[in-house]
DNA sequence: GGGTCTAGACTGACTGGTCAGTACAAAAAC
DNA sequence: GTTTTTGTACTGACCAGTCAGTCTAGACCC
């Protein structure tokens, strides 16, 4: 039985924070055991490299927001399903804005040695969209990448609005993104 | 437009090319160099630093984004200003494959040097879809915040096309991606 | 009780490689 | 004759990852 053991917690944590200021790249192992009050070493005991390290933070993440997104449709199709997710996904966003930096930062990128595995938990996260999607037009061969314009368009509006006008209230935003996604702007 | 010496131009190729596959911190000055068929000493003699290197180029690179939103909307109002602009921006996603994946992955950072340029030109690109908006809807005080959502849609859903389906056409992606924000989903 | 052993968690000084940036003399190019 | 380019060697900082050793708690024995 570990006896502090919330090192591997605390170490996931001051990882977390120090990568969404300064990047995965910008941030060193002996940053992160300073952070966690831990030794260098005992980072490396609890993780083999940086790369598993910080694979697990995003997956974790990642895996988190599937979970979110699945919660949030749940009982619901159409419309309503997506109004949901949607705001589900914002409330994410906004109550971990450190994690939604850094997966908004990291997800892109094509040079990581997990990349392949990050992209089979950003799919199944997509996924949930892709039902929904699929329920209410299921002869649109172009499901996917609807979903992906969604998860842009709410992850990027996400972004924008803790970065530029967090004053703004959960209902407002997520209303807004809404009336984006429901046409207001071509009509 | 200030003439840009055959040197200079191999340079920037070939740090686009390199940065688009290895991420910026993946591709060393020594690989640039040998890629670009110029000695190491001729890349510092015309870029006095990394930074400023992949600077110029993210800022020109998104410099051209924002005079093509420009070029797409004019003459043109509303809905119609809206979808030219969607159009054109898929467009130079796809005719410039490794630009687009390479700003993708480097837009959300906070840790490079030169953030604050990246975001200034970011803004300005992002201005001409919010001049859109504001035509159309004076009163709503979230602009921005469409904005955003509306380039956030377009990137997410161009870099899924170019990664998943890259065999779709330009008009059929266009034809989804304002599916999407016209409400076809909502409905 | 006291003594001994073991295992797992943790430590931090150290190593080895990498890479941005420099130096400089000589050659092209303009 | 000034600007640009070359080639190569070099420096110094930085950092991922290692490893020999410490600490602690519990187990097992007398």
């Amino acid at each position: 039985m570990p006896r502090v053991s919330g090192t591997k917690r605390s170490i996931l944590d001051a990882a977390l924070e120090l990568a969404s200021l300064n990047g995965i790249t910008g941030t060193t192992m002996e940053d992160v055991a300073v952070r966690a009050g831990v030794a260098k070493g005992s980072v490396y005991y609890n993780f083999s490299s940086k790369d598993k390290l910080f694979e697990q933070l995003l997956l974790d993440g990642i895996g988190a927001l599937a979970e979110t997104l699945r919660q949030a449709r749940d009982g619901k199709t159409g419309g309503q399903a997506l109004a949901s997710m949607v705001t589900a996904m914002l409330e994410l966003i906004s109550g971990n804005q450190p994690l939604a930096k850094l997966i908004a930062a990291e997800i892109f990128r094509t040079d990581r040695s997990w990349q392949t595995h990050l992209q089979t938990v950003r799919q199944e996260a997509l996924a949930e969209i892709v039902a929904v999607i699929q329920e209410t037009h299921p002869d649109r061969p172009d499901a996917e990448l609807m979903a992906g314009t969604v998860f842009g368009a709410v992850l990027v509006g996400g972004i924008e609005w803790l970065a530029f006008s967090p004053e703004r209230s959960l209902q407002e935003v997520s209303e807004s993104v809404l009336f984006t996604l429901s046409g207001g702007l071509t009509a």
